[in-house]
DNA sequence: AATGAATGAGGATTCATTCAT
DNA sequence: TATGAATGAATCCTCATTCAT
C-alpha cells in the first residue's frame, strides 16, 4: 500500500539528533490535532497512526499521554515567553501601562494554543505526570516568569522586585479564567445568541487586554 | 421487607410541592457530596443511594449529570450573589476600593464551593446540558450580574454603568484561574516542595484579594 | 436480525430468583468455556457473547474476572465435597487405607475441572478479589474440609482429631502439584514422546491415587 | 564518553569460553533478581540493565524469558540434586524414614528458590520454549531423578527399583502444591487472619516435612 | 412516579520480541 | 556480536444513561 521511493520518515532514529527530530515530530503532530479537537478527541492511538508510527513507539518519547501534552505546553510556553521577551528587550524606556498591557495581549492574541492548554493545565495535564516531569516543567515556568518579569520590571520602574513575575502569575489566572469564559459549549454559544444574553459574548482578547490594562493600573497606584 | 407504618420518606412525590421538595434534597445531597469530594467522584449512583432513591429516580428529576451541578451552581452562585448584595446594601456611603475588594473577596471565601464549581463549568458542567438549563442559568446569572453590578456602582462611584458587572465576570475569571494554580494534583504538590519553587505555592484568598484590589484600582483611575 | 417470537432469554432479571439464575447462567457459561480453554483465552468478552449479554452486565454480577471464577471454584469444590461426603457416609464400618484412597482419588476423577481450577487458584483466582469474596470463600472450604474430614476420620479409626482434614489438605497440594506435571505444554508434550523420557508420561488418576494410598498408610503408621 | 583503558566487562564475547561467561553472569543476574520478586516482576530490560547489556543481547543467548528462567531452574534443580547427593552419599548404612525425610526436607529448604521456580515451571516456564530447550531439561531431570533416586534406595532398602525416582516426583508435587497454599495474595494474607481460618496458615516448610514423612512411611508399608 | 437491571462505548499501557544498523 | 528503537497485541472495567417492569 505504502510504496515511498524514498520513504519520507527514517525507519529508526538511532542518533540523539534523529530522536530528538522524531519526538519533535511527534510533539508537532499531537499539538496539530489538539489545536482541530478537544484534549479527549485525541487519542495516543490517532497521534501514532498520523505519525506513522507504532502507539508503543509514542511511550519510547512520552512516559504518558499527559506528560506529552506538558512537554507540549512547555515549548508553547517558551514560545510565548519569548516572544513577550523580545518585545520587552526591543525598547529600552518606560512603557506606559496601556502600551505594556497591549505588548502582553498582543503576545498572548498570537499563541491561543497555549490558552488552551493552559486551561487544562491542571486539571488534567498535570494529573498523571511523574514527578520529574513536573519538576522540569515547573522549573522552566519558574525560570521564564522571573526573566520576564524582570524584563517587565525594567520597562514599567513602578514595579518593585519580583512584582513583575507575580503580574505574569495573576495574568495566567486572568488567561485561564477567560479560556473559560470565551470557550463555550455548542448549546451555551446557542444560548448566548438570545438578545438578553448578549453582554456574555465577551471577546477574549479585548477583555484580557483591557483587564490587564487595569491590574498594572493598579498596580502601578498602589505604589 | 420494610414495614415502616410511617415512612419518614414520601415514596413518591404527586404533588407539584413534593417534587420540589424532592429535587432540592437531590440537590443537597450531592452538594454535601461535592464538597469533600471531587466531581468525578460525585457518582449519580452514590447521590441516589445517599438519598435513598433509585439510580433512575434523579434522572426523572435532571435529564444529564451535568444539569444536576449546573442546578447546584446556580442556586449556591444565587447564594453568593445574596451575601453580596446584602453588603453592599447594608451600607449607603461610598467605599473605598480597599473596602470594596475585601467584602467581595471575604463574601468569596464563604463560598469555597461556588469557586471550585466555577472552575469546571465551562469545561464540564455546560457540556452536557440541554438548551433550557443553559438559558435558564446563564438568565440568572445575567440577572444577577446586573443587579449586584449595580449595586457595586452605588458604592463605588467612580464606576461607569455597566462596569459593576463587568467587574464581576472579571473576578469571575479570577477565580477560575487562581483556583486551577491553587488546586495541584499530588505530584505537584510534591514538586512544589522545591526550594526554588516555593513561589509557586499561592494562597488563594490572600491573592484573590489583593488582585481584586488592584483590579479595582486600575478601574478607578482609568476614569 | 433477533426475531425470536418468544425470546429465550429473560430480559431482565427483576426477582431474586431470576437473578440467581441469571448469575448460575454466567458461571455456567463461563465454566464451559473454561474446560475446553485456558482461563486466558476466555475473556469476560467472550462469556458476555455467548450469554447473549453486554459485557457490562457481567459486572453487575461480579466484581472482577477472578471473582467470577472463585464462585465457579466455590460451586465445583462444593460439588466434589459433597461427591466425597456421600460416598463417606455411604456406610458405616470402617475403611481399609487402599478403599480409603480410591474412593478419594475416584471422586477426583469425576471432578477434573476443579483441579484445573485448583492450580491456579493461588497464582490466578485469588490475586484480584474483594476481602468479601476471599472470606467467603476460604470460610467454606473450611467448612467443608473440617465436615468432610470428620467424616474421613469416622471411617478411619486409625485418625486423630484434625487428621481428616489435614489430609485434604495435604491431598490438595498434590493435586495441585500434579495437575501441574500431568499438564503439559505442547512442547513438553512432544519432548516427553521421546522414549527416554517415558517415566514423565504419569498418570494423573493412577499417580494421586498411589500417593494417596501411600499418604494414608503413612498417617496409619504414624500413630 | 567511557574510556576505561581496561575496561572492566568483555564488549564482545567471541570465544565460546567467553559466551559461556557472559551467559552464564545473565543467569546470574536474573536468578538473583527473582530471589526478590516476582516472576513477572523481573523483566528482561531489568535483567539487561542490571548486567550492563542491551535488551536484544539477551536474546542472543536465551530465545524467550521463558528458556532463560528454565536454564536458571536447570541449573538450581541440579544444585540441590547435588546438595541431596552428597548428603546420601555422605553416609553407608540405612537410614530411619525419618530420618530420610529430614535429610530431604531440610534440603529443600536450603533452597527456596527452586520450590518457587517449581510452582511456575508447568504453568509458565515450559509454555514459550523451544523444544530443544525442552529435552535438554528433561532428559537433566531424568538423569538426576534416576540417579539421585537410586541413591535414596540404597539407603532405603524397602524401597524397590525405581521408587527412589517416583519418590522425588511425589515430592515434586507436593512442594508446587505447598507452595501454592503458602505464597497468598496480600488480600488472602488478610483474610487468613480471621480466627476461624487460623489453620490455613499452613508452614511450609513443617508440612512438608511432616508430609514427606508420612509419605515414606507409607511407601516403607506398602511393601 | 419509581425502580434498578441492562447497556456499551472507549483507550491507555506494558513488555517480550524483532530487526535495522 | 551487540545494540536499542520499533513493534503491537490484547483486555478489563466504569458509570452515565436508558427503559422494561
Amino acid at each position: 500500500m505504502k510504496k515511498n521511493p524514498t520513504p519520507p520518515v527514517r525507519r529508526r532514529a538511532i542518533k540523539d539528533e534523529h530522536k530528538q527530530e522524531r519526538r519533535q515530530a511527534i510533539l508537532d503532530t499531537a499539538w496539530r490535532m489538539f489545536q482541530s479537537a478537544a484534549y479527549e478527541a485525541v487519542t495516543i492511538a490517532g497521534i501514532a497512526e498520523a505519525q506513522g508510527l507504532a502507539k508503543g513507539t509514542i511511550f519510547l518519547y512520552f512516559n504518558t499521554k499527559e506528560e506529552l501534552f506538558l512537554a507540549i505546553q512547555e515549548q508553547q510556553l517558551a514560545a510565548w515567553f519569548d516572544a513577550v521577551d523580545s518585545q520587552l528587550e526591543g525598547g529600552a524606556g518606560a512603557l506606559t501601562v496601556a502600551e505594556a498591557a497591549t505588548l502582553i495581549s498582543h503576545s498572548i492574541e498570537e499563541h491561543v494554543g497555549v490558552t488552551r492548554l493552559l486551561a487544562i493545565l491542571s486539571t488534567v495535564l498535570e494529573q498523571n505526570v511523574g514527578l520529574d516531569s513536573a519538576l522540569r516543567f515547573k522549573r522552566m515556568v519558574m525560570e521564564r516568569l522571573t526573566r520576564t518579569g524582570g524584563l517587565l520590571e525594567r520597562r514599567l520602574p513602578f514595579l518593585r522586585p519580583g512584582q513583575g513575575a507575580q503580574i505574569f502569575l495573576r495574568i495566567q489566572a486572568l488567561i485561564v479564567g477567560l479560556r473559560h469564559l470565551a470557550d463555550r459549549a455548542p448549546v451555551i454559544q446557542k444560548a448566548l445568541q438570545s438578545p438578553d444574553l448578549g453582554a456574555f459574548n465577551i471577546d477574549f482578547d479585548r477583555e484580557l487586554s483591557e483587564t490587564i490594562a487595569a491590574l498594572l493600573r493598579g498596580m502601578e497606584k498602589e505604589t
